[in-house]
DNA sequence: CTCGACTCCTGTTAGC
DNA sequence: TGCTAACAGGAGTCGA
């Protein structure tokens, strides 16, 4: 699924369209424009503009029009992002690597003949103008060991809900999530106010070296844990059974061994 | 304010 | 072989 490092992918894709004039908007899926938002108006935005920056905020994709709001994409579960034909992940967790243009909700096409399209199968994704950004939390490359200290507060909240808490760490999903508490030997399950100071300086150390680590690698799914999430699986690291649970309303593995 | 439960979407897959 | 039902999770809403 599009996670911060999915997303982040996405957005280095969708900087080859700056600068490039939008002459054709296909807004024609009105489930897909959220906030209110109508097909006139998005084509009123866009047509005759053209993007002037890149920006991500947790899952959140950004970009800037020249004149006038700001677009702001979402990708959902299932959501991918084609700029002339090209995509930045080859295989996305959960969703279908078919081709199929059944699939491309919004489409954005440039003088040069060249097009952006949001492909999503299973329509969780959504586009919006000047989407609310002060609803999500600091991103989540960008946590300090205070921040993340004060996220986790004295709250009584399983610590997998708070860092999936997209007001409080915007960008960490589900398979994130439970490859950073496996890496640190943390129970998701925990109080999230529980950890102790070492604990918390052992987490934000693992979640931002596991954020660079699967970025380099290629996405959320490529981590150690990622090929045990299954309901027979076994920790990678102590071979005992993975725990599976619901955490945070969320399938959830861990290994109770180590996660302590 | 906090936090859990519920709902939305639909392709894939397990199982009969 | 063909069908059904369970499953996946990001995000918004609602209520205790």
């Amino acid at each position: 699924m599009p996670e911060m490092l999915e997303v982040e992918s996405y957005r280095r894709l969708a900087a080859t369209t700056v600068g490039r004039t939008i002459t054709r908007v296909d807004a024609a899926d009105a489930w897909f424009l959220k906030g209110g938002l109508t097909a006139d108006q998005v084509v009123d935005a866009l047509k005759g503009h053209h993007f002037v920056g890149d920006r991500r905020i947790g899952k959140l994709l950004l970009l800037d029009v020249d004149q006038g709001p700001t677009l702001g994409l979402r990708f959902g579960m299932t959501g991918r992002l084609v700029v002339d034909g090209r995509t930045s992940i080859d295989h996305l967790e959960y969703s279908s690597d078919r081709d199929d243009p059944v699939w491309d909700r919004f489409v954005l096409g440039f003088t040069d003949g060249g097009d952006l399209r949001m492909r999503d199968p299973r329509r969780l994704g959504g586009v919006e103008l000047d989407p609310p950004t002060d609803r999500l939390g600091v991103d989540a490359l960008d946590l300090t060991p205070a921040g993340l200290r004060a996220i986790l507060g004295t709250s009584e909240a399983p610590l997998k809900a708070r860092l999936m808490d997209q007001a409080r760490v915007a960008g960490l999903g589900n398979l994130l999530t439970d490859e950073i508490l496996w890496r640190a030997g943390l129970d998701p399950s925990r109080a999230a106010g529980s950890l102790s100071a070492v604990e918390v300086r052992r987490l934000h150390r693992h979640l931002l070296a596991t954020l660079h680590e699967l970025g380099a690698r290629g996405g959320s799914h490529m981590g150690d844990l990622q090929i045990m999430r299954s309901r027979d699986g076994v920790c990678p690291r102590e071979g005992a059974a993975l725990l599976r649970r619901t955490i945070g309303g969320r399938t959830t593995y861990s290994c109770p061994v180590h996660q302590r």
